[in-house]
DNA sequence: GTCTATACGCGGATAGAC
DNA sequence: GTCTATCCGCGTATAGAC
């Protein structure tokens, strides 16, 4: 189709600088390194850098949303689809080393910052909770469907803290093992309670 | 003894508003208006913010290890010992809830920052790595104690990240629960592997 | 040791020409 | 829509008096 526009390009630069550095350590003169305009030029496309914060969170909600969607259509049963969630830690591995989980990280950030798109941010974790649950509850687990989702995600958070403190991948892939062990055990219906 | 001097009130400061605001995001204003000394005294004490910096995550180290010499006495048992290290999410419950993980947050934060003093905070959290291994090879598990010191950490920065960003207290508890229950499997000579 | 005054750069933001 | 020029406040840091 049509060319990115600045905008989209302001926003995906953003995003990479974000995750990478820190949102109050990324500068608008290090956006505006990357997508090569001057700073003055921001401020027509986004009149302040809060409501470039808020731009980054809808693109991370719509991008994780295709991407639970995807998963959805290619996971041929709930077990499947748990997997796909536990993968990304695989597949973002060299990533999570260097910089974390982008949406663990951010949303400590803003926590710390008591930033207002603080909420926001949390939409992504909820994002994540919310499709996990439904899976659980596939595999028959309707009373701790959603216990079930949150200690997952506390996992694979802790996991990806870790990973990013020791540069450790080999650490991760470990405890990616044993995720696939513990859902196995749902999956199967030999889990307790 | 005697009273507090300056430079260690500087350092409890630091160390307080370092937790409940990040690093960067706190000021050498911010610190003197808790300490009540005007921003050009500073300078007497601290050549500069990153030795302020240094000087917590001693502060930090410091305290860390009294506590876990603690333990050691305290803690009958190696389980003992090992609950006494799960129990910091309940006995912090309100204030992880409310800011996170203090080692954690300041790790990450540093990682993301590229920070020099990065390795220095890292060696917090391998000193709680390295007290697990002991207390896990003290319970007969020489093959894998460092792993299982590793998951218990993962596990505990998860479920801290989890809750910070769910204003959740209840989920923390309930996961501290099941990691007694984990624990128990291996204290009792249970566990797989 | 503590203060006031001040330098200096950076980051966010604005005005206005092209 | 993009630019240059500029403002302003904040944050670190320094100088030097008391």
């Amino acid at each position: 189709m049509s060319n990115k526009t600045t905008r989209d390009e302001i926003i995906e630069a953003a995003d990479d600088l974000f995750y990478r550095q820190g949102y109050e350590h990324t500068s608008f003169a290090d956006i505006a390194d990357v997508v090569k305009i001057s700073r003055g030029n921001f401020y027509h496309h986004f009149k302040s850098k809060d409501v470039i914060l808020d731009a980054v969170i809808n693109k991370r909600l719509a991008d994780r949303k295709a991407m639970l969607e995807r998963w959805e259509i290619e996971g041929e049963t709930p077990e499947d689809r748990i997997r796909s969630f536990i993968d990304i830690l695989i597949v973002n591995g060299a990533k999570i080393k260097r910089y974390g989980c982008p949406i663990g990280t951010l949303t400590s950030e803003l926590a710390k910052l008591n930033h207002a798109a603080r909420g926001d941010a949390n939409r992504l974790l909820m994002l994540f909770r919310t499709w996990l649950r439904r899976q659980f509850e596939a595999l028959g687990r309707q009373a701790d469907a959603d216990l079930l989702a949150m200690h997952l995600l506390a996992r694979s958070q802790g996991v990806a803290t870790l990973s990013n403190a020791f540069q450790d991948e080999e650490f991760l892939r470990q405890e990616v093992e044993q995720m696939y062990g513990w859902l196995r055990l749902y999956a199967a219906g030999a889990a307790p309670e």
